[in-house]
DNA sequence: GAGTTTGAAACT
DNA sequence: CAGTTTCAAACTC
């Protein structure tokens, strides 16, 4: 799982809704449509994160790193795969291309509506899968590309068969860990380097025997995430202000503990057990 | 290529 | 929300 030590340079605010694979945003009409969820207008107050399940709010630090951002993402240079779809029409979120906020192209698909023959159509799939989970194309590994965080899936996997070792599941297929966020039953893909190409020591993923499932359950990685930028947004404070490392290491150190306090209240309270009172 | 397995998405 | 069905891809042979 994540040692201490991963947590040190990370960070990032979670500013989700950021880029979308098709640039011409519009929120006003809302006939023009695009795979975007409904930018709720944040009002422009510092950033902040809320951990789950407990009302606590860390203060974000969006910093100069805000903008190393996307540094290394090319445009469009992702090839699309082709899908397969029959029945769907590929207006469902079973096509991988509606999925992902793109036109059929090159596909292999029947009775493919998911094209700008039919814009009328998809737009109201669109909504329909819009309004049904707002949060429907975004992308759903979310990952903070600095820092030692690894990427994670925003909402885990429910695998129970695979072991998620095989690209059944899409933290596995997106050759990421499993994370507390996911409900799998029977995991392995909790170890180093999962999908590792070449070297391939394929344990035969056994039904009958199955190592412990992760621990840690409350902490999930938005969770740390969300620790990292306190933490790092405590130091850059120190820094600012001109402590001596000493003092700056002890406002730090603080400031883990109330991010701690705060999770362990959280899980207390998802839990039901209360504080001064025995399981 | 046909047939099976799998888990997300859709549906009830 | 849970249980079920539908769906397209991953996988097996
Ligand atoms: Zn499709
Ligand atoms: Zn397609
Ligand atoms: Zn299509
Ligand atoms: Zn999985
Ligand atoms: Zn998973
Ligand atoms: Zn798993």
């Amino acid at each position: 799982m994540l040692s201490p030590g991963q947590m040190n340079h990370t960070v990032m605010a979670n500013h989700s809704a950021q880029s979308m694979p098709h640039p011409p945003v519009q929120s006003h009409s809302s006939d023009h449509c695009s795979p975007q969820e409904k930018v709720n207008t944040v009002s422009p107050g510092p950033p902040q994160t809320h951990l789950p399940s407990a009302g606590v709010t860390f203060n974000l630090m969006p910093g100069p790193y805000a903008s190393q951002e996307a540094t290394s993402m090319c445009v469009n240079t992702k090839l699309k795969r082709p899908c397969n779809c029959t029945k769907s029409q590929c207006l469902k979120l079973y096509c991988e291309c509606f999925a992902n906020g793109e036109v059929c192209k090159n596909c292999k698909c029947i009775n493919c509506f998911n094209n700008t023959e039919h814009e009328a159509e998809r737009c109201q799939a669109i909504k329909v899968c819009l309004d049904r989970t707002p949060g429907a194309f975004q992308p759903k590994i979310g990952s903070r590309k600095q820092g030692n965080v690894k990427g994670h899936h925003t909402k885990g996997c429910n695998c129970r068969r695979s072991g998620c070792l095989k690209n059944y599941c899409e933290c596995y297929e997106a050759n990421i860990m499993c994370t507390s966020t996911c409900k799998c039953v029977g995991c392995r893909n909790y170890e180093e380097s999962p999908k590792k190409k070449s070297s391939a020591q394929d344990v035969p993923v056994s039904v009958v025997y199955y190592p412990i499932r992760s621990p840690l359950t409350g902490i999930t990685p938005d969770v740390v995430e969300a620790t990292c930028s306190c933490l790092l947004a405590k130091a850059e404070d120190a820094e600012k202000e001109g402590y001596i490392l000493p003092h700056a290491e002890k406002m730090i150190l603080e400031e883990f503990g109330q991010c701690m306090t705060q999770i362990v209240q959280s899980i207390f309270k998802s839990t039901n057990v209360q504080l001064n009172c025995q399981a």
